[in-house]
DNA sequence: CTCGTATAGTTGCATAATGCAACTGGAAAA
DNA sequence: TTTTCCAGTTGCATTATGCAACTATACGAG
């Protein structure tokens, strides 16, 4: 089997591949972070996150053609383009929540100035867990794959 | 400032970016849900995602030195090396799932023929959301970032 | 013991991705 | 009408990734 069919295989078997095959280039996590912290215009992003310009430019048109990202001309100031999260953009949210929460335990160690609230109760979000239809927490090892013919047939088995 | 400095800035002030640092190179999700799934061999490694050796023999290096991976020379065969998920590695498990759950959802369209499940309920796991303190799901626009020091000032505020 | 094979890499070279600085084109502002 | 702003593009340098062949060590059979 070819490389390329090999990542094909991949992508249609494993989610997490199909996904990066979208926002797995290096810069698109943190352009999206970007979206997700109002950021707009071209000029904001290449001045907030230090990346080059043609790479931006790359990127942006990634997402948009990728459906994360549209792109919209400012009639009021035909030179302005402002790129707004679509749908399937701000689905992604709890991706983005969970690598910043693993990333301020693990890796930079302290929380940073900045926590992330919701608004009403203005207390700070919990952390990201995997969990039972029932809401229990999960870890890794009460997780187990099955076959979808054979989901929710422990009780209802013959 | 140079790109560098810029860099460096945006990992101490920014979860998301030191996360990247770490996990954020071609192949390293890969390789990690590998792990998850149980995969402990160079070789394993190497055929099932059909990763370039020399890549993956930096890969693994660089996720053994950011404390992801545990490498173990197997006593018994002496030729073998096993690598384990450390607790730092385990604990990605909640962004791997939101990765996956949003690849299936948006990009490879349909639920894979394998289904994580709970292994008593053996239901499907629920789909990650971003919680408040009390478990509510909350959406983009109910997020806010305020300062550390505000945290859940709004009843007690003087 | 020695030969074949398994395991975990390494090496050298080709291709692709990223980074940098300077430049372009069209539109607003002075 | 000249200057500045915005969103890119271009050419060239550097870095990362991919590929195939090779190495080193260790088992295992005979």
């Amino acid at each position: 089997m070819t490389r390329a069919e090999h990542l094909k295989q991949l992508f249609s078997e494993c989610g997490i591949a199909a996904a990066l095959e979208v926002v797995g280039e290096r810069w698109s996590f943190l352009i999206l972070r970007g979206a997700f912290n109002r950021l707009q215009h071209f000029e904001e992003f290449q001045s907030t996150l230090g990346i080059a310009r043609n790479i931006l430019s790359n990127r942006l048109a990634r997402l948009v053609e990728h459906g994360m990202l549209r792109r919209e001309p400012d009639p009021a100031d035909r030179r302005k383009v402002a790129y707004h999260l679509t749908e399937k953009g701000r689905e992604l949210l709890p991706v983005l929540i969970a690598l910043r929460q693993w990333g301020e335990r693990w890796v930079s160690g302290v929380p940073s100035n900045a926590v992330l609230v919701d608004r009403y109760s203005r207390r700070p979000i919990a952390p990201m867990t995997v969990q039972a239809a029932d809401g229990r927490p999960l870890s890794m090892d009460e997780l187990e794959w099955i076959d979808r013919k054979e989901v929710g047939l422990k009780d209802a088995a013959a």
